[in-house]
DNA sequence: GTAACAATTTGAAGCGCTTCATGAATGTCG
DNA sequence: CGACATTCATGAAGCGCTTCAAATTGTTAC
């Protein structure tokens, strides 16, 4: 590499030494006035400062870490970034990260397991401190795979079967039976499961969730449509495969796997102009997707406490970076929580 | 750091001299099979690699490019991850950064300002290959105090007015005067643009945009309603004000912000009943929000190639950093398309 | 004035890797 | 068969930093 092309500008970066030279002390000062300022005077590390400023010195990260043995960045591969759910995560673990001085990188994986083990193999190399793992919603090949490091890893809405990794996760089944439990509440009886594929892991625990609601119930059922995703599109689908099968029909509330596909449901009620949610039919979504409190019927729904997740996950894996984690590997289990609004509640409910 | 406690698991990282030694050749061999493989024999390769697989080696890429001065990795630094349009990016240039053999890693500023300088002083100190900067909509203080570094840095989604970046921006006076025009296509005369606040340069010249279109028709005029943010939240407000000025409403057409505001509005006039939208009042959006093609009344919409301005960003960055890019500093913009849908066309339009 | 001690500062060693001058081994050709 | 390429492998130097034992300076007590 010539002087002259490197680094397109030509002017490199200056060291350590450099700021040391010009302020006329050792490397080692400047190295403690940057890391320990107590262990300098006054007088000099107002001297190395200026150096520092004169010099526009950046502290090369790299060589810190490799000298040190320890980074101060935490890795997080989320599965999604499309999917707001992620986002909260991210959002609520950057939130800990930093509390604890270090600082939160991100690298999505697009719904793509070959990404998803780059982007973990990218942040082993980098050696980061730890590295927070929102995995595909997929047999746990990939992630197993990676035990040949030991770089600290804590997962995020994913349980380890092997009790190989700490985790957080939310109560899927719960969460399903919130929402029949609230259906049924309403005095409905013949209630509809909307969601899909059930080969999802979240998708079938909340389908599971929503059945053991109904079987409390005597009389109470519970249908399935199965549906191929959780977006709207996929919703209205689902309402009128229900419609075609039988008109009026034959169920007075429902579950949906998603807010976006209760809100598709609801709109295609709404266009038939036949059913009225909730006076025909009661509905719940699930994820508390931002736009479905603002939609023109606000539908009830069941939260994940995404940046609860994110927080707590950071909370262990900082636990198990400063070596304080407890020998056993947990999960930590939390709660969603329902949120009626009105397309279960109707004119019971109020905007607040 | 005892050895005990040393890593959590006691367990040390296996270094490449350890790999070398089991393999029975030199460090430089280990490195060269790594990096350039075709200059190794096929069998010390196979024995090398085999000394890999058994020890359980990750290269450490701190050491790498510390020692060969160059990185692999190219950060993201994006105004707010919640917004999809950034999710947008972040999906362009990773494709396009992963094509040139390197990593893409994020770095969520959350709307902070503050975050946003630590996020840029993150990646220069990690010595990233190249910086991509979505910034926060406000003045450019931040990024030019930046300058004391010299890690290649492009902008997406903002113009730097000293040229001291390249960058990629999308054309919002187009896409307003594209919305606007469109309404004016459609007859209507008495317009109002919905959006705010007007210091938010995006929505600033997505107005002034739809001003020079409405000042192409003789007969035409443009009110406005100011919002606070660009929400579904603001469009019922601005919507409800609409409303309490005179009803009927004295316009018949809206250009609005965002998509969100559009159906806000949109919901609103439904509860009214009042107003039939497109019949009464024709409305186009911003955005081409995922949301807005599903809901209801789909939402004529206005298109930000997000996608490609982080490939094109993406683009710029990898030749800054190969040194092939030209001296001068370009932006690049894009335009912005119109996708008509039913809240303007009504039933001339056919979902596809 | 000096010994004893604390507070600062120093600079060499080494983190794990890439690079590259050097050497060894093999092949080629007149 | 010797001279010369060519191909591989070697290992020391050094990337920019942290660390820490040792040197230096300042302070206090006697």
């Amino acid at each position: 590499m010539s002087d002259a092309t490197r680094k397109g500008t030509g002017r490199a970066q200056p060291s350590m030494s450099d700021v040391a030279k010009l302020a006329g002390v050792a490397i080692g000062t400047v190295s403690n006035t940057l890391n320990s300022p107590e262990k300098v005077t006054e007088a000099t590390r107002r001297r190395v400062m200026a150096a520092i400023a004169e010099l526009g010195f950046v502290r090369n990260d790299a060589a810190r870490s490799l000298a040190a043995g320890t980074s101060t960045t935490v890795g997080l591969v989320v599965a999604d970034l499309g999917n707001s759910f992620f986002v909260d995560i991210a959002r609520g673990a950057e939130a800990t990260v930093r509390q604890h001085g270090m600082n939160l990188l991100i690298a999505n994986s697009d719904v793509d397991l070959a990404k998803q083990s780059n982007n973990l193999a990218v942040f082993e190399q980098a050696r980061v401190a730890g590295v927070l793992l929102a995995p595909l919603d997929t047999p746990f090949v990939e992630v197993s795979a990676r035990l040949t490091s030991n770089t600290p890893l804590v997962l995020v809405n994913y349980e380890s079967r092997r009790k190989l990794y700490s985790g957080v996760v939310v109560d899927e089944r719960r969460g399903g039976f919130l929402a029949a439990r609230h259906v049924l509440d309403l005095g409905r009886r013949r209630l509809l499961f909307v969601g899909g594929p059930l080969s999802l892991r979240a998708v079938a625990e909340r389908y599971e969730g929503a059945q053991r609601a109904v079987a409390d119930v005597a009389d109470a059922t519970l249908d399935l449509v199965e549906t191929h995703g959780q977006n709207i599109r996929h919703g209205k689908q689902a309402a009128r495969e229900l419609v075609a099968r039988s008109n009026p029909i034959a169920i007075d509330g429902i579950v949906a796997a998603s807010d976006l596909l209760a809100i598709g449901v609801i709109q295609v009620f709404d266009e038939l102009a036949d059913f009225d949610v909730p006076g025909d039919v009661a509905i719940v979504g699930y994820d508390n997707n931002h736009f479905a409190s603002e939609s023109n019927v606000p539908v009830s729904t069941v939260s994940q406490p995404g940046e609860e997740m994110g927080r707590l996950a950071a909370e262990l894996l900082c636990e198990e970076i400063a070596g304080t984690a407890a020998r056993d590997k947990q999960t930590v289990v939390l709660q969603p929580h329902l949120l009626p609004r009105r397309s279960s509640l109707g004119d019971a409910w109020r905007r607040d």
